[in-house]
DNA sequence: CGTTGCATGTAAGTCGTTACATGATTCT
DNA sequence: AGAATCATGTAACGACTTACATGCAACG
C-alpha cells in the first residue's frame, strides 16, 4: 500500500464516492490524476479494503461508487496512528527565485508578482470556503473537522507568503525609499526590522 | 531538459560544484537523491551544458568538479524568464490531519505536537543561519540574495505554521478555557476571532 | 460549434526511490 | 567497534504524467 491509497481510504472514511469525485478531492491532499487513481481502486478492491456498486445513469456515463470496508477502516486506522514522515516539495518558482540574481530588475518583480496574483486568487476563494463552514460551527469531533482545520492552515500559509511577497518587491523597488534604507542597512537588517516589528505587535517586547 | 537539470544548472551558475555536494545543496531548491544526480550530470554533460574537472584527491574519493558552460548559462536565462508553473506538495501529515476525526484526543495532540517539535526545530537552526548572512549587508544583485530570500521565506512559513499548531491545540485541549469557548461559539468563530485581533495588530482596524 | 463536465479505463514513458557495490578517514 | 563523511556509480522497482480511447449532455 502507498500513500495514495491511504489518502483515498481517509476520504472514503467520510462518504462512498465514485474515483472520478475522488480525483477533485484528493487536490487539497495528496494530488494525484484519474489514471492513476483507477487502478489503485481496481487493486485495492481486490485486497479487500474496498467494495464498489455499479450505478447506472442516464445523461451521464455510469459509475462505480466505492466504499471502504471493514478491513479498510482498520488498515487506515493503524496507519495514521504511525509517525508522519515525508514532506516533499518540488517547487519550480523557489529555483527560479534562487536564480533571481540572472534577471533584471523588472523580470525579477514580475517573477515575484506573477505568484502574488495567483496567491490573492487562492486566497480569496478560501475566504468564502471558510465563510460557509463557519455557519455550521465545526465540533473538534465532527468528520468536517480535519478538512476545516487543513483550510485554514493553507489560508494562513498563503497570506504568509503573500506578506513575503511584499517584503521582497519592497526591497526590488528602485523608486522607493527602501532602495535608500537598503543602500545603509542591507536587505538582511530590513528583513530582522520587519521581524522585530512582528514580535513587538504580537507580544508587545522583543 | 527536467526541472532537476535545472536546478542543477541553477547551482552551478554561483560556483561549481561536485555532484556530493550537489546533493546537499539542492535540498532547499529541489530534493534529489545522489542515485538520481549523478546520471542526469553525465547526460548534460554529453549535451554540453556542463564540463567537468578530475581532481585527485589524498586520504578521500577523487571528484569530478563540474561547471557551467555558455551554451548552459543561455539555456537557464530562457528557462527562468518563462514563468513558473507547477507546485507539488506531497505531505503525509495532511492526510493524517484530515481523519483526525478517527482519533482519540491524546493521539490527535500528539499528531500537532509531534510537528511542531519538528518545526521548532527547523526554526532555530534557520534563526542561526539568518543571523549568519545578517552580518554580510546582503544586496539584491547579489549571488547570494536569492538563497537568502528563500530561507526568510520558508522561515515566515515555519513560524506560521508554528501559530496554526498551537492554535489546532488550544481547539483540542479540554481541561482549557476554550472548550467553554468551543461549546458557545464553535472553532469557525475562534479562527475568526484570531484572524481579527492579527488584523488589529497588524492595521489598527478590522 | 467548440468547450466543459461527467465518467472510466489502458499504454507508454519519465521521474524518483531503494538497494547494491566499493573504500579510505575521522569521529564517538 | 560502529557510525558518519566523502565520493561515485548501476540496477531494479515503484510512483507519476502524458497521451490515447470513448461518448453523451449542457452551456455559451
Amino acid at each position: 500500500m502507498n500513500t495514495l491509497g491511504y489518502a483515498i481510504l481517509s476520504v472514503l472514511s467520510k462518504r462512498p464516492s465514485s474515483g472520478y469525485e475522488l480525483a477533485s478531492c484528493l487536490d487539497l491532499l495528496w494530488p494525484a490524476k484519474h489514471s492513476q487513481i483507477y487502478p489503485v481502486l481496481t487493486k485495492m478492491e481486490q485486497k479487500g479494503l474496498l467494495s464498489f456498486e455499479h450505478i447506472e445513469q442516464i445523461g451521464k456515463p455510469n459509475k462505480k461508487i466505492y466504499s471502504i470496508t471493514e478491513k479498510g477502516r482498520k488498515t487506515l486506522e493503524s496507519w495514521i496512528h504511525e509517525p508522519a514522515s515525508n514532506q516533499i516539495i518540488r517547487d519550480d518558482f523557489l529555483i527560479k527565485v534562487y536564480a533571481i540574481w540572472l534577471k533584471d530588475e523588472e523580470n525579477a518583480k514580475k517573477l515575484i508578482q506573477d505568484r502574488l496574483d495567483k496567491l490573492n486568487e487562492q486566497v480569496s476563494l478560501q475566504v468564502k470556503e471558510i465563510e460557509e463552514i463557519n455557519q455550521e460551527q465545526t465540533k473538534t469531533t465532527s468528520k468536517k473537522f480535519g478538512k476545516y482545520i487543513l483550510l485554514c492552515r493553507s489560508h494562513m500559509l498563503n497570506k504568509e507568503e503573500i506578506s513575503w511577497c511584499h517584503w521582497v518587491l519592497g526591497l526590488l523597488k528602485s523608486s522607493h525609499i527602501s532602495k535608500l534604507l537598503l543602500g545603509v542597512f542591507g536587505s538582511a537588517a530590513l528583513y530582522k526590522i520587519l521581524q522585530n516589528l512582528k514580535l513587538i505587535m504580537e507580544y508587545g517586547e522583543i
